[in-house]
DNA sequence: GCCGCTATTCAGCGTTACTATGTACCAGTA
DNA sequence: TACTGGTACATAGTAACGCTGAATAGCGGC
């Protein structure tokens, strides 16, 4: 559902991944079942793999091999100096973004 | 410039262009001077062309070719009804994701 | 043994924006 | 006439990203 908000997202969840991972360490499943307890109900598991050997290869995360009690073990990423940095730069385009967005939907009559 | 941007403008571009048009009939050439205007300073023009003829394809514009005094004709776009209907479409999901990220952006300890 | 939950991986696809180039119309000027 | 520069549109090829769908693997309970 959404291919709207699909586009949307090419980009901006790389953004919210790395924005989770710099509140806390995390692995796959576990920001994929957050990423749909926000909301996000239709993110592909696939994606947030995918997405996250991109960011490991870029070097914005470490990683950490765990044992699961509950199954094959679980690669724990957490947020290295490169990768905060990358996550401001995110942010201020972020913030750029929204603002002239803020100011189109303003001044949108049909709303 | 800005990878990050650009990656981030898919999905996004495309709504910043119909909101335009919600305001007023424009074509391609002034889009993209106005674009450059507001600190989109390197999109490409064969971009807007590309996305007006893709938003023109589904619909949710009407065309209209103007004699210019300067050059070859103008192929001026309107947003019909259709066309209005996506953007509201796209309002509601730029209001949820700018809802998510602001989320995320306040609990970030690294800003 | 088999099902279900946890957990990761991968090939193939569609969409989007960029690069780079080409076409065309007109005005001014040398 | 030829040349330059601004206006205006179009398009082929490329890279990046998220999705689909399937496969693999460990573990617990029925």
């Amino acid at each position: 559902m959404g291919k709207q908000l699909t586009e949307m997202l090419k980009g901006t969840l790389e953004g919210i991944v790395l924005a989770i991972l710099a509140g806390r360490s995390a692995y796959g499943y576990e920001i994929t079942a957050w990423l749909r307890d926000q909301g996000f109900s239709d993110i592909a598991e696939g994606t947030i793999y995918a997405l996250l050997v991109r960011i490991e290869q870029r070097g914005f995360v470490d990683v950490e091999k765990v044992p699961s009690e509950k199954g094959p073990p679980r690669k724990v990423y957490s947020l290295n100096a490169q990768g905060r940095e990358y996550l401001q730069e995110f942010w201020r385009n972020w913030a750029f973004l929204a603002e002239r967005l803020d100011h189109l939907h303003k001044g949108d009559r049909s709303t």
